[in-house]
DNA sequence: GTCTATAACAGGATAGAC
DNA sequence: GTCTATCCTGTTATAGAC
């Protein structure tokens, strides 16, 4: 319980339940939840399996702590951006940012929290709540309230094509999540590496949020 | 080898061979290869378990059939379709229909596809030699090919807003796709049930295609 | 809290009868 | 070809020393 300091070395150590988290977040993230061992995990964390027991009961009960961590990474404000009061274009531009932003430091997110979800949709529950700390009966709702008025608003004064508000949320996410799920198969599809992946996703950076607005022109 | 006649039932019997793959088909796309059991498979299947080994030795060699089958099904057409000399319009409107139309019959393959790519990423060019028939090599640079000539001529002739072929094919497939991919956290967000789900899909069929040819305006 | 050793179990694979 | 029974390996989980 007591915080410990780090005498010497400038990053400080959060103690080998954090450590644990972290391997785990590793692994399963890679592999899946099936797919992950939990010997690999206490080899990645640099201590012996019987350890992870002793802090965590059960896998069962570190996956889920994964998936709940990971729950809170993916769309990390999208929901909160979408439900506010910012205008239609600047929301756009700044899911855009964030998303491809921030998944470009976790490219294993997607594809982990997706292939959890598929094979346990129970679980998409638990993720909604996660993103916004209120209940997935309310959220939904609350966002596309929001994106309605707008959207009903500039469709009458005759600025932008008519869409559903559920239509435009998908658009905008898959449009920014997808890239990362698939990136596999994005990679070999176009014959890229690595690097020219990162290009790819620098340039979409660009090209997205442009591309999105003019598809809502009337 | 030999064919048998289904003597009474109208639905021929198509072998037991073929009644573990589809059994296999259905429990791997489900559970996913390293959460799928072969003892599932084979109830599935109506046989027991040492069946299963008698006509595919092993559990990987199953899921092997079972991942080029799945392979084959996902972007049916869609790079043939793209790189062929088709008008660029007459591609996406045909692209939407037959992915949404495809899919919304199989919803849980793109979760299984991605799932499967996001753990074993060298199975990407597995996958795009089971799309196209052709080398992982060749397919890429040649719908890249195709499309860059169409997008030049209509950049040039002010037809069209400027977008590289990358992000042109990665945008369309990520807008049929994605959807079916996170069904569950979509239908969690928007808070739909299977059959909102349904109409959601229906609704896009007419509205994806619109959608995307006004993103392409200049 | 952390370790080594081992129990307990699940699941894939095989033997052999029919 | 199909079944029942069983083996065997890999993986999770616990006991108990330190």
């Amino acid at each position: 319980m007591a915080a410990k300091a780090a005498p010497f070395s400038i990053e400080r150590d959060r103690g080998t339940e954090q450590r644990i988290l972290d391997a785990a977040n590793t692994v399963f993230l890679r592999r899946g939840t099936a797919g992950a061992r939990m010997e690999e995990i206490a080899r990645e964390a640099g201590v012996n399996q019987a350890l992870l027991h002793y802090y965590f009961r059960t896998k069962d009960r570190l996956a889920e702590a994964v998936f709940r961590h990971a729950a809170q990474q993916l769309l990390p404000s999208v929901i909160e951006i979408l439900g506010s009061a910012l205008d239609l274009d600047v929301k756009v531009e700044r899911v855009v940012q964030l998303e491809l932003e921030h998944l470009s430091r976790t490219p294993h997110l997607p594809g982990y929290i997706l292939s959890e979800l598929h094979q346990r949709p129970e679980r998409a529950r638990q993720l909604i709540s996660a993103i916004t700390g209120i209940t997935p009966e309310e959220a939904g709702p609350r966002v596309l309230t929001a994106l309605r008025r707008q959207i009903d608003e500039r469709v009458k004064a005759g600025t932008m094509a008519a869409i559903t508000p559920e239509q435009f949320v998908v658009n905008l996410i898959s449009l920014c999540i997808f890239p990362f799920a698939a990136r596999p198969m994005i990679m070999g599809v176009l014959g890229l590496d690595q690097v020219e992946f990162a290009r790819f996703i620098e340039q979409r950076r660009r090209l997205l949020a442009p591309f999105f607005l003019r598809a809502l022109r009337p």
